[in-house]
DNA sequence: TCGCGATGTGCGTTATAACGCACATCCCAT
DNA sequence: ATGGGATGTGCGTTATAACGCACATCGCGA
């Protein structure tokens, strides 16, 4: 959830080493102090997004390279963070909303008999639905749309729409919440 | 292209307004000084990449709605076409690539035995594992992490990575793949 | 008209990002 | 050893990000 400031720096300095640069010759590179950028890369401080952008651009680097929080970590879904609806759905968090990347993604599983009707999102919002097992409906544009196991729906999450189980099993779907870069 | 630091104080202004939110009530949703805030909109005060991940964090946004500029929506169910891979890997396009959204999601079956080396992507990607039936093996930062079903992981593909099923029964994924927003 | 709640901005203070410079260390070549 | 160049870190100063609070303004209803 957090951004992992501390790593940001690792990366930096690691993308840095990697190709044999100094810290005085990315300081020229970019025009940040050279002991400013050995800071940041210490994670002694966090560098506000100007400079952020002219030691990216020094380097020619996308910005993302330096912003993605906890990789390489697995995640072991221990303890339910796990979260059950009144309506019969059971939600699990598998990836955190991350700012840098715009989504976030749960696994749900929804019982039999299922109803679950979601008021709309902000504009913009689209949502990915994919079935792993068992069947449901998926209420969007004003009718139930039936999905079966390996079948998949994105649709606008901005309008009123709503997920039920009718079959006999309980249904199983991943789901990834995407928000937008503009409304 | 420039980030246009004067720019992102008017996203914001324009993002808050349009969802009909007071500065106080932001303030309050992402930790942030309301008056820090305003400063922020006005383009009086840039802000650190902290800061800015709390905003960005608290609004539910991307990070790059108030870097760079977009607009767009699409919204279609695709269609999927199955293809073997010589490894032993069965890719199938869950959500083909939309420039819009950033990523492309992909189920794979991983046959028993099967080995896959994957060269790096472009610099940025970053790909998110969820394993959904029996147990796979990852080989990310120079070592090879083992998933079981449920389990998930997030890595930065630029690197040199892989997949392994050593298990005895085969191994179904979802694999998404973001491409970041390069400036 | 009066007042009251809500909203956005100005102000003084504190925390800290960023700079320039000097110092310690390491690495070679002599 | 020994000196000199290159590299990364510590230190004091300055610029400014961030905060809390108070003030000005704008509806809106009594």
């Amino acid at each position: 959830m957090s951004p992992d400031l501390a790593a940001i720096g690792q990366r930096m300095r690691q993308f840095r080493t990697e190709r044999g640069l100094s810290l005085d010759r990315v300081a020229r590179l970019c025009g940040v102090s050279k002991a400013m950028l050995g800071q940041i890369e210490r994670g002694e401080s966090t560098p506000t997004i100007a400079t952020l952008w002219k030691i990216a651009s020094g380097l020619q680097a996308p910005l993302s390279r330096f912003l993605v929080g906890e990789s390489g970590v697995v995640h072991r879904p221990t303890s339910p963070p796990r979260h059950r609806d009144a309506s019969g759905m059971i939600v699990t968090p598998l990836f955190a909303f991350d700012p840098m990347l715009g989504f976030e993604m749960f696994a749900i599983e929804l019982s039999q008999g299922c109803l679950s009707e979601s008021s709309p999102h902000a504009p913009g919002v689209i949502e990915h639905v994919v079935v792993l097992e068992g069947e449901m409906e998926l209420f969007v544009e004003g009718e139930w749309q039936t999905l079966a196991a390996g079948e998949v729906l994105r649709f606008a999450a901005d309008q009123p729409h709503g997920y039920r189980n009718r079959g006999r099993a309980p249904a199983k779907v991943h789901d990834l919440i995407h928000y937008p870069f503009s409304a």
